[in-house]
DNA sequence: GTATGCTTTCGGC
DNA sequence: TTACGGCCGAAAGCATAC
């Protein structure tokens, strides 16, 4: 079972301020430097439905929504957690195995309480609509299936508030008229190479030559689009554990290729990523820089360090280094934006102290 | 020849 | 007409170790 919450940002915010049911509504990203500089992050379904969705301009935005009563609303992150933290309460308590996936979906192992039942499971989600409808006033949409591929698919077809079965003799008929761009995994860019291929369907891309695919795809992806298409995913729900990263990112006040402005305005990222760091107990072994340039591409340059650490220090030297290089290597453009990333997390000793405490104390 | 590690890019939400 | 966040995990591609 995959549930779903509905445009999960805009309708906490609806369920705050009810006043705004019936109207446009759009939870922003703004960027911080001023006027509607951002992106859009949700909107609800009013909003939706003139093509104001994820990941588009503010100012965009506001030009589609001109005249029709929206309201902008800056995210309120601390908030939407809080609310998911109790959802997934819940849905963790109907699930033999949980999985839960980002803030606002999770997987349900339910198969062994439905006894591999689709008509009990239907039920069991109708419920758990039920008791997220009446704990926490939102809406959400489930999908059954044989397994989270094709549960995923399934609570993706009908929403908000859908519930849609997919049993396993349905699961052919279910994915192949579907365009192949639906299909999880695939996005704008391997849409792009499939069409070159013929392939516009899910049907299409499962009667296609897997060896094929492997070739254009490579051995891992080729595999996963041929068994995809088919409805085949035997991978389990399993509990996610820690974070195996930690970033942050900004968007800086100007766009600039000056280093020094731009550690400026890093800098107080690595103590926000650093706290992180302390209050999971973990140290780190390798440390990136992320800079977005005016086109909106990426670059990104990463150290793996002798040992692992967590002083503040350390990151803020390397960070320095590896946007230096990143500078030189990347001659064309200005950085609009920036960031620091941390990874490969290694268990800190108890009680671990650091070289800032003895400095400090000395 | 295979396993493993490191760096960078890509895709999803 | 343009406009443009902030995360995360997975995989590719390459180098090195054994």
């Amino acid at each position: 079972m995959h549930v779903d919450l509905d445009y999960f940002f805009a309708q906490c915010e609806e369920r705050e301020n009810p006043s705004l049911m019936n109207k446009p509504v759009v939870v922003c990203v703004y960027s911080g430097r001023g006027g509607d500089s951002g992106a859009v992050s949700t909107a609800n379904y009013v909003a939706r439905k003139y093509g104001v969705k994820s990941g588009i301009p503010i100012a965009l935005a506001k030009r589609i929504l001109k005249d029709r009563d929206a309201i902008f609303l800056p995210v309120r992150h601390e908030f939407y957690e809080t609310v998911s933290q109790k959802i997934m309460q819940v849905l963790r308590s109907h699930a033999d195995k949980f999985e839960q996936v980002g803030i606002d979906e999770a997987f349900l192992d339910v198969s062994k309480q439905v006894s591999g039942d689709f008509e009990i499971a239907r039920e069991l989600a109708k419920e758990i609509k039920k008791e997220i409808l009446t704990k926490e006033k939102l809406t959400c949409s489930i999908g059954l299936g044989p397994n989270k591929l094709v549960a995923k698919m399934a609570s993706k077809f009908q929403k908000p508030s859908g519930l849609t079965i997919v049993k396993p003799e349905e699961v052919e008929h279910f994915l192949s008229e579907m365009p192949v761009g639906e299909l999880y995994g695939v996005g704008r860019k391997t849409e792009k190479v499939m069409q070159k291929l013929g392939i516009k369907t899910i049907g299409e891309l499962a009667r296609y030559d897997v060896e094929k695919l492997v070739e254009v795809f490579g051995k891992t992806m080729g595999t996963y689009f041929h068994n995809a298409s088919l409805g085949i995913d035997e991978s389990p729900v399993q509990e996610v554990g820690r974070a195996e990263s930690i970033s942050r990112i900004v968007t800086l006040k100007q766009n600039t290729r000056d280093l020094n402005i731009i550690l400026e305005e890093v800098y107080p990222l690595c103590d926000y990523v650093h706290s992180r760091v302390l209050e999971q107990g973990l140290n780190f072994r390798s440390i990136s820089v992320i800079a977005v340039m005016k086109d909106l591409s990426i670059h990104t340059r990463s150290k793996s360090l002798g040992s692992p650490t967590s002083e503040p220090e350390v990151i803020r030297k390397m960070m320095k280094e590896l946007f230096e290089r990143l500078l030189e290597e990347e001659q064309e453009l200005e950085v609009r934006r920036a960031g620091v990333k941390v990874s490969s997390f290694v268990e800190a000793k108890r009680g671990q102290t650091y070289l800032t405490d003895f400095a400090s104390k000395a």
